[in-house]
RNA sequence: GGGCCGGUAGUUCAGCGGUAGAAUACCCGACUUGCACUCGGGAGGUCGCGGGUUCAAAUCCCGCCCGGUCCA
C-alpha cells in the first residue's frame, strides 16, 4: 500500500510554515520549517545533540516520564497505569511491544470502550528483534524501553482529535516544554503497519535523533485489501529514553537512562572508557548497525580516525564499554520479566528470560564477575523499584528465579563443554587445524555453547576458530521458514455469519443447576442445530461439552457434542433432527455436568493451592477437565516434590471442607482488571467487554467461562493422581475430584486386592514380595544364558556322532525348533573350533518362516565351503536371502513347504562344490 | 508451536542391517605390598517405548516418551 501524499498535508503544517521537502540521501519526504536537502535523521546527518543539547530542560528518564505524563494530563488526557510487559491478555504476542498493544484488539476494533479517552500512559515495552544491536548503537536500540503513548480513539459519533492536534501536542511539548527551537524539528512521512492495522505516520526528528512516531491508525487488512476502520486511533510512541538522551546530550542514552547505575556497573566489571571516545562514537552511532556490517565498519574507521586511533585500538577501548551497556539493558529487562512471574524455560517468554540471563552471564564471565549477576540484578531492582512498585515487591522472587536459572546454566555449560572438548580433541587427532563451521553450528544449536566459548576452548587445544561474520543471522535464516497461515473457516461458520444468526442465550450462566429447558430451533444445518437459548455447555476453556437429549412432539434426538462458534452455540444431534422453528425441550446429562463442574472448580482450587505452596510465579499454562480426571499445567522451575504435592492436596481439601461459596459475577473488563489484576487471566485470553469472574473466597480469582459448583463442599474430595514434567518450566498436576475421586480410590484399592489375591499375599507384603520375584527372575535369566553356553560344550560329542561324513568334510544338519537361533550360534561357533572340517547347518522353523544358521570350520572353508554361500543356497530354496562371511552365515525364508527337499539338495550342492 | 542433537553395561561412549563392543569403575587372582602401577580372569545389557519393512533391526521407516538445545 502506498500512502497518498495528501494524507500529510496538515492544516497545522501549512499554518506554521512547514514545507514538504525530500531528503537527497534517503529519499524520504519530510516537513520542516527550515529549508534543507537532508531529512535530519542519522545516518543522513550526524547526531549533533551530543554534548550540545538543543533543549533548555534537562531530565533523565524518570524526569522525562513525569513531564510527559503531566503535559498530556494538563491537556485533557487521563493518566493510566502501565500494563504488564508480559501481555497475557493477548494470544498473538508474547510481550508488550508498544503502548497500543494495551488496547488491541478490543478497543481499537470498537468492541470495548477505552479506560479513558483521550489517555496517556508510559508503557514499559520489550523488543527482542534488535537484541544484537543493544549496546553498540549508543542506546538507540534497547530490549526494554518506555513508550510514551498518548492515545485518542475516534468514533464516527464521537471525534476526539486527529492528525493536526496530535502533531500540535507533540510540537508544543518539544518546543515549549523542552525548549527546542521549532526549526530544528522535522517530521518524516512514513507508513506504519502492524498487527493487521495500518495508517500514515510521521516520525519526529531532532538533531539526528528520531524521538517519536505519531501514527494515525485508520486502515485494516480485509481479504487482502486495506479498508478504513470504524475507530480511528491516534497511536503515538514517544521514545522517552531518547527524549532523555536528547535533553541531557550525554554521550550515550545509557547515561540518561541508568544514571548512577552506569558507573557502578563499569566499576564492578572493571571497565573504563574515555569520554571523548564515547562522544565521537555517539555522534556517528546512527550508522552503526550489526545488520549492515559494511556501513558499520566504515563508521568505525571514521570514528577511529577522528580520535587518532587505529581501528583495533579504538575497538579495544569501546567494546568493553558496549558490553557494560548490554548488561545494563539486559539486567533491567530480565528484572521486569521475572517480576511478572516468568519462569525461565525453553519456550515462549520463558525462553526470552533464559536468553537474556545467558547473554548477561556470558558477558560477565568474560569480565570474570559472573558471580555478581544477582548483585547487579539487585541494583536494577533498587533503582526501578522506586518507580515500578511490582519490581520492588517481587524482589525475592526475581532473585530466586535468576539464581536457579544461573545454576541450571552452569550445569549445562559444564556438561556440554565436556562433550565439546572431546569433539575438539577428535578433530585434532584427525589432523585438522581449524574448527569446521558445522562444529560451531552444532555446538551452538544443539548444545548451547556460544561461538566465543568454543573459540576459547579450541584455542587451548591449539585449534583455530573462525566465526563467520554472519553466523547468527545465518542461523536465524535457517530457522525462519515462512509458512502461509491460511485459517480455514468452517463451512458452518461461514453460513452462520452470512445468515447473521444471533448469539445464543446462555442459560447455564443464569442458573448453573438448570438441566431442563424449553427453546426454539432457529437454524438447522445437516445434523447441527442452533437454539435461541440453551443450557448445554459448549466445549471451551478446557471443559468438555455437555451431552444429553432434546425432545419435541413424540420425537427425540441425542445431543452428542456442543460447540461454540463466536457467540452462537451449535448442537450436534444424532438420530432425529428437529425442523426449523420447532419448540423443543432439552435435557442436559446431569451426572456428566456435575462431574465436569466439580473438576472445573477443583482446578481453580488446585491452582490457588499450587501458588500458595510453590510461589507467585505459578501461572496456569493449560488445563483440561474430563469426566474421569482433570489436569492442570502450571509454570514452575523444578520438579514438584512429593512433599509439595501433599501440601497442595491438604490446602485444596481444606478449601473443600470449609464449604466456601463460589462467587460468580460479571464485571466490566477494566473494573475486573483493576480489582483483581492480570492474574485473572489464568486460563488465557478472555474476549469481550465483560469478564465473568469466579471467586473462591480469598483463595483464588479467575476470569472463566466454565460451569462451577455453588459451594466448594460439593466437590467432596480432591486427590492428586500424578505429577508430570511436561517441559522445562511447566509441570502437570493430574487430579480427580468428587465422584471420580471416589472411583479412582476404589479402583486403586481394587487393583491392590486383585494382586494380593493372585499372589496370595496380604497387601502390606506385596512390595517386598515383588522385589523378591524380580530378583529371582534376573537369576533365572542369567542361568539360562550360562546353561546355553555350557550346552555348546556338552553338545560336541553328540554333534561328532551325528555329523555325516561326506568325503573330507562332516555335515551336521538339523531341522527343529528345540533350540533357538542364539543357542545354535553358540553351539555352532564352539563346534567348528573343535571339529575343523565341520559344516554346521541348523534350520529353525518358526511360525511362517525358517531361520538358517550355518558355520563352516577352517578345513571346510579351505575346501571351498563358505558358510555364507551355503546359507544363501538354503535360503534361496526357501524363497529367502542370507548374509554373513565364509565362517558364519545366517539367513532364512518363508517357503516352509520346501523344507523336506533341502537336505538332498544341500548334499548335491556340496558334491558339486568338491568337484570344482 | 516449529527445527536440530541425543537416549546402548554403574559411568562415558563406539557400533548404524547379519554372534552387542571399548574405556573406566566394580569383583576375584597374580606381581608387588604403604599406596599407586602392571598383568590375568570375572561379573555387568528387554541397545528409551510401540508399530512397520526384512529371512534377519541397536542399526532403515513411522509414531510416541524422555533429556538437551536453538528459533518464533
Amino acid at each position: 500500500m502506498a500512502v497518498d501524499p495528501k494524507e500529510f498535508e496538515l492544516e497545522y503544517f501549512k499554518k506554521n510554515g512547514f514545507i514538504r521537502q525530500k531528503c537527497k540521501v534517503c529519499g524520504t519526504h519530510f516537513w520542516s520549517q527550515r529549508i534543507s536537502d537532508v531529512c535530519g535523521e542519522s545516518p543522513c546527518v550526524e547526531n549533533t545533540f551530543i554534548e550540545n543539547t538543543p533543549t533548555t530542560l534537562h531530565l533523565d528518564l524518570n524526569g522525562v516520564r513525569e513531564t510527559f505524563l503531566n503535559f498530556f494530563n494538563k491537556n485533557g488526557h487521563t493518566i493510566i497505569e502501565p500494563y504488564p510487559v508480559v501481555c497475557r491478555w493477548r494470544d498473538d504476542l508474547l510481550v508488550t511491544i508498544a503502548s497500543i498493544v494495551d488496547f488491541q484488539p478490543y478497543v481499537t476494533n470498537g468492541e470495548l470502550p477505552p479506560p479513558a479517552n483521550p489517555l496517556v500512559v508510559s508503557q514499559p515495552c520489550l523488543r527482542f528483534e534488535d537484541i544484537d544491536n543493544v549496546g553498540v548503537t549508543s542506546g538507540r536500540h534497547l530490549t526494554i524501553f518506555e513508550m510514551g503513548g498518548a492515545h485518542a480513539f475516534n468514533y464516527p459519533e464521537k471525534e476526539v482529535y486527529w492528525k493536526d492536534k496530535t502533531v500540535e501536542y507533540h510540537h508544543e511539548l518539544i518546543t515549549k516544554v523542552f525548549g527546542v527551537k521549532s526549526e530544528k524539528i522535522s517530521y518524516k512521512e512514513h507508513l506504519w503497519s502492524g498487527g493487521g492495522n495500518a495508517g500514515p505516520a510521521v516520525e519526529a526528528i531532532v538533531d539526528g535523533l528520531e524521538i517519536s512516531t505519531l501514527v494515525f491508525m485508520c486502515y485494516k487488512m480485509e481479504n487482502g485489501h486495506w479498508v478504513p476502520t470504524i475507530v480511528r486511533t491516534v497511536d503515538t510512541g514517544y521514545g522517552l529514553e531518547r527524549w532523555a538522551w536528547l535533553s541531557l546530550g550525554t554521550p550515550t542514552a545509557f547515561h540518561a537512562i541508568f544514571g548512577p547505575l552506569l558507573p557502578k556497573f563499569m566499576e564492578i566489571m572493571g571497565v573504563e572508557c574515555e569520554n571523548r571516545v564515547l562522544i565521537e562514537t555517539g555522534k556517528l552511532s546512527g550508522a552503526l548497525n550489526v545488520e549492515n556490517p559494511n556501513l558499520s565498519n566504515q563508521t568505525r574507521e571514521k570514528v577511529a580516525k577522528r580520535l587518532g586511533f587505529s581501528v583495533e585500538e579504538y575497538m579495544r577501548r569501546i567494546e568493553p564499554f558496549e558490553k557494560v551497556c548490554t548488561v545494563l539493558d539486559h539486567t533491567k529487562a530480565l528484572a521486569f520479566l521475572l517480576a511478572e512471574g516468568v519462569v525461565p524455560s525453553n519456550v515462549k517468554t520463558g525462553y526470552l528470560a533464559r536468553m537474556l540471563l545467558r547473554r548477561i552471564y556470558r558477558i560477565l564471565y568474560e569480565f570474570k564477575c559472573e558471580n555478581q549477576l544477582l548483585e547487579l540484578l539487585g541494583y536494577q531492582i533498587d533503582y526501578w523499584g522506586k518507580f515500578f512498585r511490582n519490581i520492588e515487591i517481587s524482589r525475592n522472587e526475581i532473585l530466586k528465579l535468576a539464581q536457579i536459572e544461573v545454576e541450571k546454566y552452569k550445569r549445562t555449560l559444564e556438561r556440554e563443554m565436556e562433550i565439546l572438548i572431546k569433539k575438539l580433541n577428535n578433530l585434532r587427532k584427525e589432523g585438522k587445524r581449524e574448527v569446521p563451521r558445522e562444529v560451531i553450528v552444532e555446538a551452538y544449536e544443539s548444545h548451547g555453547i556460544h561461538p566465543m566459548q568454543l573459540k576459547e576452548q579450541a584455542m587451548k587445544l591449539g585449534l583455530i576458530t573462525n566465526i563467520p561474520q554472519d553466523f547468527f543471522s545465518s542461523i536465524i535464516k535457517m530457522h525462519t521458514r515462512k509458512t502461509a497461515e491460511i485459517e480455514e473457516k468452517d463451512e458452518l461458520e461461514t453460513i452462520l455469519l452470512e445468515k447473521k444468526i444471533p448469539s445464543t442465550e446462555k442459560l447455564f450462566y443464569e442458573d448453573p443447576k438448570l438441566l431442563q429447558f424449553k427453546a426454539k430451533v432457529i437454524h438447522v444445518h445437516n445434523n447441527y442445530i442452533v437454539l435461541d437459548r440453551t443450557a448445554f455447555y459448549a466445549e471451551s476453556g478446557g471443559q468438555l461439552s455437555d451431552i444429553g437429549k432434546i425432545t419435541w412432539k413424540d420425537r427425540e434426538g441425542v445431543v452428542k457434542y456442543v460447540k461454540k462458534i463466536g457467540g452462537i452455540i451449535v448442537h450436534e444431534v444424532e438420530g432425529a433432527t428437529p425442523p426449523l422453528n420447532t419448540e423443543i425441550i432439552g435435557y442436559v446429562d446431569k451426572e456428566r455436568r456435575e462431574q465436569l463442574s466439580i473438576h472445573h472448580t477443583a482446578t481453580h482450587i488446585i491452582n490457588g493451592a499450587a501458588r500458595k505452596v510453590l510461589g507467585e510465579h505459578v501461572w496456569q499454562a493449560g488445563a483440561q477437565k474430563d469426566v474421569k480426571e482433570a489436569r492442570l499445567d502450571i509454570t514452575h522451575y523444578t520438579n514438584i516434590t512429593e512433599e509439595e504435592i501433599k501440601r497442595i492436596e491438604e490446602i485444596a481439601n481444606e478449601i473443600v471442607r470449609k464449604n466456601i461459596q463460589v462467587e460468580i459475577y460479571t464485571l466490566p473488563r477494566l473494573e475486573a482488571e483493576k480489582r483483581y489484576g492480570y492474574r485473572l487471566y489464568q486460563g488465557g485470553v478472555v474476549p469481550g467487554r465483560e469478564i465473568r469472574v469466579i471467586k473462591i473466597g480469598d483463595h483464588d480469582v479467575e476470569a472463566c467461562g466454565g460451569t462451577h459448583v455453588l459451594n466448594t463442599g460439593e466437590i467432596g474430595f480432591i486427590k492428586v493422581v500424578k505429577v508430570e514434567h511436561i517441559q522445562d518450566g511447566v509441570e502437570r498436576i493430574v487430579f480427580v475430584a468428587g465422584k471420580a475421586a471416589l472411583e479412582k480410590v476404589q479402583e486403586a484399592f481394587g487393583i491392590l486386592k486383585d494382586v494380593s489375591r493372585k499372589m496370595q499375599i496380604p497387601p502390606e507384603k506385596i512390595v517386598e514380595s515383588v522385589e523378591k520375584i524380580i530378583k529371582e527372575n534376573e537369576e533365572i535369566r542369567r542361568k539360562i544364558k550360562k546353561y546355553s553356553k555350557r550346552l555348546s560344550e556338552y553338545a560336541l560329542p553328540y554333534i561328532k556322532e551325528k555329523a555325516e561324513i561326506l568325503s573330507g568334510i562332516r555335515l551336521y544338519y538339523v531341522v527343529n525348533n528345540d533350540l533357538d537361533e542364539s543357542t545354535h550360534i553358540e553351539i555352532g561357533s564352539t563346534a567348528i573350533e573343535e571339529i575343523q572340517n565341520l559344516l554346521y547347518c541348523a534350520l529353525i522353523p518358526l511360525n511362517n518362516v525358517v531361520q538358517v544358521v550355518v558355520f563352516s570350520g577352517k578345513q571346510a572353508q579351505e575346501k571351498g565351503i563358505s558358510a555364507k554361500d551355503v546359507a544363501n543356497f538354503v535360503a534361496k530354496i526357501l524363497d529367502g536371502a542370507a548374509g554373513g562371511d565364509k565362517r558364519f552365515g545366517r539367513g532364512g525364508g518363508k517357503n516352509i513347504d520346501k523344507l523336506n527337499i533341502i537336505k538332498d539338495k544341500l548334499i548335491e550342492y556340496l558334491k558339486d562344490k568338491r568337484c570344482e
